[in-house]
DNA sequence: ATGTAC
């Protein structure tokens, strides 16, 4: 990105000055090298997205941040409903609530050593990953839309879990507002088979030590000490969530023409949140919320009763579960004034700070927790909300953000040489796919650490812990 | 990300 089109406001914040269509500044979050390296097309995205009706305070950007359908992946928009607000497919992505779970396992890294080999291979044969894989869970009709509606809360009625992983799940494990007559047909039949299985791309479970501590009173309040084992999964709402961005993404289009928007990226299609397709659109993306949650629910399940068979006396407590593609009604208080806003992150997580009254109890002390997926080679982080100044809406990045496209990963590594070279490492890979290894080279990524250090520099939140994974289940 | 093109 060039620079000099930017205003340094300091270490880590640029701002891009409204000109033209822009009604507020785009705001970048970044250290220079970062910032260098984001392609020109993110600038215009931002400015883009700034011009949009109803857009609060700024257009941001987190420092993993790329260029996307529309929307930056990285980028965080809120729109008031009373000054004209949108809500746009493309602001929230077609994967919707994607998003990150971790697990304790009160395990230590020599005691998962042990039964390293066969727990990768246990937990191979018992997570479905890939395209198209099937967990041998079918829903339907009624069944379909009480998981829409339920979320995690419907799986753990179904006996996915327990009542106790529900608060430490966003939203409680389930999203108000759901609408299961709003998601199509097509929709819940890609669906049907696709409970409890991972999906491909960049989306994983791994096993994971925790590596470093930066801040060991706040991580003993999450439950982590160094050289423990964890859980995470990384993972959204598979076909159903990407059918509802596909079709609400064309419908928006006419949509906004018709209520007399202008859209300087037809990629940026978006509706007044109080129309009859906004409103619809609301409704089925809840319902893909419910879903992403229901799903890492269930693929928490498994991974428990794989771990039972190991190690019988340390089940698995969740941590915490985090969505980064979502768009989400919060207060925030803007220029001295509470607001109900429509805060859309795409590739970007909520990270609110201590004393937020939707934590649970037991981490209101410290903040949310931000569970940052890195890349399989260098591991991921895990940091809280500060709330410090409610920056961007009070959000941070999501994980390292691919440097490399496939592509180009693809004629640059195999999949076995990758798979090699980390087992060398002590790092187990098992995946249906080599060339999706391939694809997923540590190499094609960012590097996750200084993504995280300049979000702590710009207080988005602060590092916690770094995680070194042990095992990987690719997608 | 995605029944990797309807």
């Amino acid at each position: 990105m060039d620079t000099s089109r930017l205003t340094r406001i300091d270490e880590t914040s640029w701002q891009i000055e409204p000109s033209g269509a822009m009604r507020v500044p785009g705001i970048i979050y970044g250290d220079e090298t970062l910032i260098r390296a984001m392609d020109d097309k993110v600038a215009e995205q931002t400015a883009n997205v700034a011009s949009l009706p109803g857009i609060v305070k700024g257009a941001y950007v987190m420092p993993d941040a790329h260029w996307g359908y529309g929307f930056p992946i990285g980028g965080v928009a809120a729109f008031d409903p009373n000054e004209g607000g949108v809500v746009s497919a493309g602001g929230v992505g077609f994967d919707v609530s994607c998003g990150v779970r971790t697990l304790l396992t009160g395990l230590t890294v020599p005691e998962v050593r042990r039964v390293q080999e066969r727990l990768a291979d246990a937990l191979m044969s018992s997570i479905p990953a890939g395209v198209g894989s099937h967990s041998g869970i079918t829903l339907q009709g009624r069944e379909m839309d009480a998981m829409l509606r339920g979320g995690a809360a419907w799986a753990v009625e179904k006996g996915w879990g327990g009542a106790e992983d529900l608060a430490r799940i966003e939203e409680r494990g389930r999203m108000e507002g759901a609408d299961p007559d709003c998601v199509s047909e097509r929709a819940k039949k890609r669906q049907r088979r696709e409970m409890g299985t991972l999906g491909s791309g960049n989306h994983y479970l791994e096993v994971q030590a925790v590596e470093t501590l930066y801040d060991p009173d706040t991580a003993a309040v999450l439950g982590l000490a160094e050289g423990d084992v964890v859980v995470t999964i990384h993972c959204g709402s598979r076909g159903l969530g990407h059918q509802i961005g596909t079709e609400f993404l064309r419908d928006m289009l006419p949509a906004a023409a018709e209520a007399g928007i202008h859209l300087p990226d037809r990629e940026l299609a978006c509706a007044p949140i109080h129309s009859p397709i906004g409103e619809r659109y609301l409704g089925a993306m809840r319902s893909a919320i419910n879903c992403a949650l229901a799903n890492r629910q269930i693929l928490g399940e498994f991974a428990r009763e794989v771990f039972a068979r190991f190690f019988p006396d340390h089940p698995l407590d969740l941590l915490y579960d985090v969505s980064h593609n979502t768009c989400k009604v919060e207060t925030h208080t803007v220029d001295g004034r509470p607001r109900r806003l429509f805060v859309h992150r795409k590739g970007a997580t909520r990270a609110f700070g201590p004393a937020h009254a939707d934590l649970p109890e037991a981490l209101r002390g410290v903040g949310q927790p931000v569970l940052i997926g890195g890349s399989m080679g260098t591991g991921s982080h895990i940091l809280v909300g500060t709330g410090a100044g409610d920056k961007a809406f009070s959000s941070a990045c999501h994980g390292a953000g691919r440097a490399m496209s496939r592509r180009a990963a693809l004629k640059r590594w195999r999949g076995r040489q990758v798979v090699d070279e980390l087992a060398e490492r002590g790092i187990l890979i098992r995946s249906p796919s080599m060339r999706g290894v391939a694809e997923e080279a540590p190499g094609a990524y960012k590097d996750v650490d200084q993504v995280v250090i300049a979000a702590e520099r710009a207080g988005l939140a602060r590092r916690v812990a770094h995680l070194r994974p042990l095992i990987c289940v690719k997608g």
